[in-house]
DNA sequence: AAGGAACGCAACCGCCGGTGT
DNA sequence: CACACCGGCGGTTGCGTTCCT
């Protein structure tokens, strides 16, 4: 059993990548494309493993990679899609243009899980804190990190809301119109700008930020598609619920403030709590999240 | 100034799902 | 259907750098 290894890693070089190897592996793709990782080394003539030029392109050479310290607007955008999305680096990573799962892991690991989890301790022992804290503050402070940093915070932040550990891919989701399944999706916002396999084109509703959203009214009466027949939608979750999900104004939505895990729990438990007539109407937006499984198994 | 501790990040590792044969 | 290959993912490690005493 076992699976074979991506590579030989005899006479193969390891470690940090030479100036010259980066020019080698830049020149080569920029001429051949991306892909056939495991053939590209010895195309190339680089002593490496294929899997490792793959990371050393994708983290590091990429032409579009962003250089520089995460901004505010970056960091908070990575709370709030951790605290939805849990480890799912790459998926975060997709939201944050020009910045790597790797980067983000690295900064959540080293920055924001330790001053989540610290806020999070914190609120719990002083209860009657105020609900906000500012950034400034935070960084004020800044103490030092058990030497476990890379394992213990990004698990121990895996708060009672991360949806999955586990990374899975969807770029294909089958809705059967059942009535239990229904229940779930109905009045569900999809994005506009990605029309349904189907073609139709659904109503959109505004946000509070402008932001199109379109209304995915499921019950039988709505629905134009025969409740007999399945229907297959053709999109991806990252690019097209969360991203325009989170486009819109999310803080106008609920207070995804770590400290205060009793808004929390009632905002993530049912979104539709908040509604103020333009909000969309969410029955459970992270239980839409975490039906990718139950979509996925129809 | 020196040495140890802690940090930060690039790189590695093993596993998994998709796809082709 | 079974198998192998490939690409991608999250978790973990190693090491150079920075900070503190």
């Amino acid at each position: 059993m076992g699976r074979s290894p991506c590579c030989s890693k005899e006479g193969l070089n390891r470690g940090a990548w030479t100036v010259q190897e980066d020019k080698i592996l830049s020149e080569f793709i920029t001429v051949h494309g991306e892909g056939k990782w495991r053939n590209l080394p010895k195309r190339a003539g680089l002593k490496r493993c294929g899997k490792s030029c793959r990371l050393r392109w994708l983290n590091y050479l990429r032409p579009d990679i962003k250089r520089g310290n995460i901004s505010p607007d970056e960091e908070e955008l990575i709370v709030r899609l951790h605290k939805l999305l849990g480890n799912r680096w790459s998926l975060i990573a997709g939201r944050l243009p020009g910045r790597t799962d790797n980067e983000i892991k690295n900064y959540w690991n080293t920055n924001l899980g330790r001053r989540v989890e610290e806020r999070r301790s914190s609120s719990t022992t002083a209860q009657t804190s105020s609900k906000h804290s500012s950034h400034s503050n935070e960084n004020n402070s800044k103490p030092r990190a058990p030497t476990t940093v890379s394992s213990s915070p990004a698990k121990a932040s895996m708060g009672p809301y991360a949806i999955r550990t586990k990374a899975f891919r969807c770029s294909k989701v089958r809705i059967t119109p059942q009535s239990n399944t229904c229940e779930n999706f109905e009045d569900k916002v999809w994005p506009a700008g990605h029309p349904m396999a189907d073609g139709h084109n659904y109503p959109t509703n505004k946000t509070s930020t402008g932001n199109e959203l379109l209304s995915f009214p499921c019950g039988e009466d709505n629905m134009n598609i025969s409740p007999s027949s399945d229907f297959t939608m053709n999109f991806n979750v990252g690019d097209i619920c969360l991203s325009d999900l989170l486009n819109s104004d999310f803080s106008d939505m609920c207070d995804f403030n770590y400290g205060d895990d009793n808004i929390n729990e009632e905002v993530l438990q049912d979104w539709s709590s908040v509604s103020n007539g333009v909000q969309p109407n969410f029955q459970s937006f992270p239980s839409l999240l975490g039906s990718g499984e139950q979509w996925l198994g129809e």
